[in-house]
Formats: structure tokens, sequence, C-alpha cells
DNA sequence: ATGTCGGCCTTTGGCCGA
């Protein structure tokens, strides 16, 4: 099973990137974050086309996930189970069952704008993805969490200078909840078959950040403990990046035997 | 050096979010 996530910074400005993206690397599953339209809006002729069914949870202008899946999913949620408060309606979380795996796409709050509240929301909705997670342990469920987690879990996933330590990204708060997450059980694919070094996912448009690789590990694959045993790739596709206006975050993709 | 994008409205430029 091949499976991956791409923040794509609005699908309507990289749909022709997102189709090549399909052709070549043929995933099984790819989920999608920050479409930025309303599912009205979403080009899933094109994707279908082919060979790829979306399931769209669209929002005008902001945030907006999907799932692409060229194999039969079921069990659908289009919202983070247990969540409460103002942010509820936005367009951050798809969870479906394919080929047996429970796969959930998440487009995690990025907790800069907003104040505290907005920085409590980003935590919130963390202990609200823990639970779920939780949850599915409990029900003895495989499933991987993927998705634009807008975490630098260590200093080591992000390039000296490309955050501030007070960035919501980095704080200790925010880490304190991804290793909480971990500490469920859950592996991060990434760095299980990359335990060092630089493996970034994201670089800045701003001040050259790519050709100068200041960039952040933020998009991740969190595997339950028989998927992790299955893990056999975990790779960021660098090349994207390098594409005519690209997204700002690459594809990861991950392979499962 | 607050330097780039994308989307929206206040609409041909400014604002927010990232």
């Amino acid at each position: 099973m091949r499976i991956a996530t791409w923040n794509v910074n609005s699908i309507r400005q990289r749909q022709g990137h997102v189709e090549r993206w399909l052709a070549r690397v043929q995933p099984d599953v790819l989920m999608l974050q920050e479409l930025k339209c309303e599912a009205v809006q979403y080009p899933g002729a094109a994707f279908e086309a082919l060979g790829y069914r979306s399931l769209v949870v669209g929002q005008k202008a902001y945030n907006g996930v999907a799932c692409l899946s060229r194999l039969p999913v079921q069990d659908v949620h289009t919202a983070l189970p247990g969540l409460v408060g103002p942010d509820v309606p936005q367009a951050r979380y798809v969870e479906v069952i394919a080929d047996g795996v429970t796969l959930i796409g998440i487009y995690l709050p990025n907790g800069n704008s907003g104040g505290d509240a907005g920085y409590q929301a980003k935590l919130d909705w963390m202990q609200a993805l823990r639970a779920r997670a939780e949850a599915l342990l409990e029900a003895d469920a495989d499933f991987v969490i993927l998705g634009d987690f807008n975490v630098a879990p260590t200093d080591e996933d992000y390039a000296k200078g490309a955050l501030s330590p007070a960035d919501a990204l980095a704080r200790p708060a925010t880490r304190a909840q991804y290793q909480a997450l971990i500490n469920l059980g859950l592996t991060d694919a990434i760095r299980a078959l990359h335990p060092t070094g630089r493996v970034y996912t994201f670089w800045d448009y701003q001040a050259a950040a790519f050709q100068r690789n200041q960039g952040l590990r933020i998009d991740h694959a969190l595997m339950s403990p028989r998927m992790a045993e299955r893990l056999v790739a975990a790779v960021p596709d660098r090349a994207e990046r390098g594409e005519e206006q690209p997204s700002d975050h690459v594809p990861v993709v991950f392979e499962l035997a």
C-alpha cells in the first residue's frame, strides 16, 4: 500500500501539479490539505479521469482537506470526533477505511494567529486528536494519521533561523502534545526510517528558503503498531518544490508492505 | 530587508493567514 500527504496551498492553483504527480507516483490514497475552496469548486473530475475518487471537505478561502483514493473507501468521517467549540466547522479532518486500514488526513491548526485563543485552539485540537487515536487503539484498529501537523517535533526538525523558538509550530506545549501522541505507542514514520538529520517537508516562499534549504519537517505520518511494522519507506518528494509555481509543502510518500 | 504566496473584499490595492 502506498499512501501520501500533500498540503497544496490552493487546489485550484495546483490542480495540474496534482494530476501530474498522481500519474507519476500512483499512490493508493493521497490526503490533501489547504484546498482553500468549497467542495463545489474542487476539480474532482480531473482526478477521476486518472482513477481517483475524491472525498472533499471544503471551506471558503481557508483550510479544506480531501481524500483521493483509487481503492474503495468506507466509514467516512468529515470532522474530528469529540471536538467542541467555535472551530468545529473548520474543514481540517477526513477519515476513511481503505483496504481495512483507517486513514486519517489532517490539517492541524497553525496556532500563530488569533492570539492566545488561537494557540489554545491548536492545543485543544491536538487533545481531541489524541482521544481519537486512543479510541482506535482501544478498538485494536490499524491506522495511520497523516497530514500537515504544523508541528516541528524537535530542534532537528527545522533549519537554524527558519523558525523562532516562540513559534506555535515549535513551542514546548506543542511538542508535548505531539510527544503525548507518540507515547500512545504510535510511530513517526519519517523518523523511524531516518532517525537523524535534515528531512524537511516545507520551505517558506520567502527569502529563497528552498535554495538555502531553510526548511521545516511539519508534515508527518503517525502509524499504529502493526502499520509501523509494515513500513518500508517514508520519503518527502523534494523535486516537487523545484517545479514552476510550487506549493510551499512537498508531497510525502509512505510505503507499506 | 516584513523579502512570497493565495484568497477575499474594503475590489486594480490592502488585508489576513500561512
